[in-house]
DNA sequence: TCATGTTTGTTAGTAAAGCTTACGAACAAA
DNA sequence: TTTGTTCGTAAGCTTTACTAACAAACATGA
């Protein structure tokens, strides 16, 4: 592999490996008389597995191991993973060679022995590109670094730009955001509303006027790099995933509509019409509701979408005596509705940790109280007694640092 | 490996892979310009893989490929893998001499070339033992063979038994059935009500009066087989995945309690506390109802348990004029229930296909078609245009089915 | 009838991956 | 200075699946 290979990413007419696919799993199945793994599940096997996927399972592992635990010495890394020292020092020199990890000089602090060589990724190495496409007005994008620290932000202002038009100014973002760094770009990650599949074809954006709109090729065409296009909120929640380490997460997404991201067992759930997540027009409760532009009374949205909360909270008079009860009368009832929503979801799935993104000053008060204890209320108690209901730490960047995180994951089999 | 580990698996010092874990996944990651599979999704990879691993997959693909194919050339075989004849011979080599595998004579129809020697799983070689305690007044048990079929069953009174009786009972179904068979047992499969966790201890099945009793190791001890315990309806829904052969499946338990067990992704779902799927106690509706053991009102399982089902069917008067359309009206106000509480999951899962399971007197017709159309008129048509809803194939026996499915899988890779 | 082509399963040898064993280098502590 | 420890590397082995080649056994067509 060439180091322009590394740069540049795989050529165009190579098929880019499709972000939120189905995972192709290396599964170790025990047999009979002979378990491999104490925990081990078995599953279907999917396809052969080669002596090389192994390698670049271990290659990953490497990776994974540096990127989160920082720099170490070979010898550390040989120990938390299992392989032994001189597998180690194989794969790394592999990764050295391509750029992806370096050697920092020797350990100050002294121990008996040979002093270790650290190494460590080169979080310098590779910046990548984040857009975020789920706000109504603009577009956002930003140059993060492995990290997952911002490093630059752009941003085009939409003007109600649909179809082609719109694509041009994601393309013109992404062009404004390459132009601002010198440094390799290992990928393009995008969170875009609506349903896309695995492939990165949004099939269905009804706010950009989008379907069938094939994003990740267009952008993969356009800048010869790694684009891998999920939805926003299915985006957002890696980026919890990533910071909270937890395998089993619940993410909702409040702004211009409701959204969800699914994390179960580690892994993103994608819904079998590609649509999973997508709650906000389930019906709430059995007693009606305003009507919905999908057609129907009482869906989440009515109840929850930022812009129905402002008008609600905007027709409060500031000068009436209980203005701030009937604000926290709006907020409590809307955070009933979401936790009547939730409650058979966080029951059916055993859920340990839900997650809010959204406008602060609107969630994180009333709104966040009254969905807990909808919640509690409505579950039971021994399984959703460690239940935790919390607004994420990421803010406004929540899409583009889970873009960001897509992409390492996709390209590194790092997050 | 000697014969008698294939037939009586392994010692009960080894440790049991135990069933409905966290997956152990070998993941074949692609990296920055050279991904290896077009649609392959990065995960954190898990652990080392070594190349023995690798032969167990391949291994556990063949033996899965004979098992749903059935009866095929060593060719035959390789062409559907993807491995290479050579490879398959080898490892045909073994499962023949392992007992798994046998060769079946030349093939009947007459093809240009040398004849085809067919090779098959033995699908005598091996019986499995499937227990089902979901029931209040009796545990179920059957031999099993390799293809699902029910050789022959066994049943003991539960006459209320409870704690360690209620284990003994349990033994003694087991050991009558291990009595009739001749056949080496596989394995041993449970399913239990209550919260099973990974290792086969039942956390809480309040029935029958059990909070952390070890099944998985009371019962290994005892008979130096492999053991596999999971919740029961956890266990249903194996059934149904090996038969619908559909990845993404949520199949609801309607007995003396309400469940739930769920696959996503091809995998079954656990929850962080192994409580997925408990959906009996989730409150539905805004508009109370009437109250549960466990305190709360309008609890699913209040509307939707079989006893409470037939009790207020009871309550109807037989010679009334409208009896017939009373008996409508309760199953479709179950029926609508449930449709409340299964649209906020079904949305939030993208779920192609739900499937019921219990008496289908009560179950298959009004109450079924209640919850079809409240499902679709709850969540977002163009995403549920395609969501079936049906009985179960599989009648009574989904449990016994289910639980020779968790063994199959377990101890073979095979489903 | 007999040569030709096809398919099967096996043998022989090769490449890749990670392992074990062994060793030199570099340091701390006694 | 000696001893023990740790690190990283070299050499060789084992496992695995691959490619190449081939004999066996059959169908087909001249």
């Amino acid at each position: 592999m060439t180091e322009q290979d590394v740069e540049r990413g795989p050529e165009p007419t190579e098929p880019v490996p499709a972000p939120y696919g189905a995972a192709t799993d290396l599964l170790t199945v025990p047999f009979a008389g002979a378990p491999i793994f104490t925990r081990a599940r078995a599953l279907r096997p999917t396809g052969k597995v080669l002596p090389e996927h192994a390698r670049s399972h271990n290659r990953a592992l490497v990776l994974q191991t540096l990127y989160t635990a920082g720099a170490q010495s070979r010898a550390d890394v040989a120990r938390e993973t299992g392989l032994t020292r001189v597998t180690i020092s194989d794969l790394v020199a592999d990764l050295i060679a391509e750029g992806l990890v370096i050697e920092l000089g020797q350990r100050e602090h002294a121990r008996p022995g040979k002093p270790a060589i650290l190494i460590d990724v080169d979080r310098a190495a590779f910046h990548i590109i984040g857009v975020d496409l789920s706000e109504h007005q603009r577009f956002l994008g930003a140059v993060i670094d492995l990290d997952g620290d911002i490093v630059s932000r752009a941003e085009v202002d939409r003007a109600g730009a649909t179809g082609e038009h719109a694509i041009d100014l994601v393309i013109e973002l992404v062009r404004t955001l390459l132009g601002s760094t010198t440094t390799p770009v290992l990928g393009i990650g995008v969170g875009s509303p609506g349903v896309v599949d695995p492939l990165g074809v949004v099939r269905s954006a009804p706010n950009i006027g989008w379907t069938d709109v094939a994003l990740q090729a267009r952008l993969a065409d356009e800048f010869s790099l790694p684009v891998h296009v999920a939805n926003d909120a299915n985006v957002a929640v890696l980026a919890e995933h990533g910071a909270s380490q937890l395998d089993d997460l619940l993410l909702v997404k409040i702004g211009h509509g409701v959204g969800a991201g699914l994390i179960i067992g580690g892994r993103p759930v994608i819904g079998s019409g590609f649509a999973a997540g997508e709650i906000g027009h389930v019906v709430v409760g059995t007693d009606g509701g305003p009507r919905c532009a999908c057609g129907k009374h009482g869906c989440l949205e009515v109840w929850l979408a930022v812009p129905r909360l402002t008008a609600r909270l905007d027709a409060i008079d500031p000068d009436s005596p209980d203005a701030a009860s009937a604000r926290d009368e709006i907020l409590h009832e809307a955070g009933r509705r979401l936790g009547i929503v939730l409650a058979p979801v966080v029951g059916a799935l055993n859920l340990a940790e839900v997650v809010l993104s959204g406008p602060a000053e609107l969630l994180d008060g009333a709104l966040h109280e009254a969905t807990v204890d909808t919640l509690r209320n409505r579950t039971m108690a021994e399984h959703s007694r460690d239940l935790r209901l919390r607004m994420t730490a990421q803010a406004q960047d929540i899409v583009l640092r889970g873009a960001a995180v897509m992409v390492l994951s996709g390209q590194l089999g790092v997050a």
